[in-house]
DNA sequence: CCTTGACCTAGAGTAACTCGAGGCCGGTAT
DNA sequence: ATACCGGCCTCGAGTTACTCTAGGTCAAGG
């Protein structure tokens, strides 16, 4: 799979790949005799599960540190799930986020009406 | 009142709030004799709207435009309203991102506890 | 009187992209 | 045949939104 179609399956665009493959968050990319990237269904699922990592505010150190125990091997899976653990308490406080906000809007839209009537 | 506890007040931090306020985003803050800056009532709740704002992701472009219809009275009101209703939406899809991930998670741990067992 | 702490400004540094310049290569339209 | 086009490459500069540092003022406490 070439550069492109890695970004549309993944969700991530080519400059952010490239960037990740450049800080080691994407370990082993093949090239073609062209020179050019090729993707394994194993990298494009890796790059996507970036992308929702990314997507929910994993900052780039932690990724980094992932990446690297997933390219040491599957004896760094326990350490691997307390990260995805520890994201997934994130995630839950980034919903509690969204409702407060959710409710901040509600009473400023609220106000709004107000002085509109 | 004074920077840090408008800091604390708003959960914005005080390099966060001189930032915007440098950046047109919080508009007329009073100075005391000390030249030091005083906080409103009013100034501290439009930071921790902002707060809110920053927080679940609103670009400062958007900020600022906000900020300009708050300065420029309640006859912006209609708009400023949008700016909001569309935010909503924002915050919308990012709760769905948060539960795409969420299971994208799940997935990948029940394949680790495959890997443990 | 000296130091400590909160504040000030201006400017440099950081994270995470994002874009632009300049160049290679394979395919196709003239 | 050659001129051009699109997709890829690298490297380096630019952007966003902070965040921190250096250097300085001033009021209050030991």
């Amino acid at each position: 799979m070439r550069i492109s179609e890695a970004a549309t399956a993944s969700g991530l665009r080519v400059d952010t790949i490239r960037y990740y493959e450049a800080t080691g968050l994407v370990p082993k990319v093949a090239r073609g005799s062209d020179g050019h990237r090729r993707f394994s269904p194993e990298n494009v699922e890796w790059l996507s599960l970036l992308y929702w990592l990314r997507e929910t505010g994993m900052p780039m150190k932690v990724m980094k540190r992932f990446a690297e125990l997933y390219a040491a091997g599957n004896e760094t899976i326990p350490e691997r799930k307390a990260i995805l653990m520890d994201h997934s308490k994130l995630l839950q406080m980034r919903r509690e986020n969204l409702d407060r906000c959710e409710d901040v809007l509600a009473r400023k839209l609220e106000i709004y009406e107000d002085y509109l009537t």
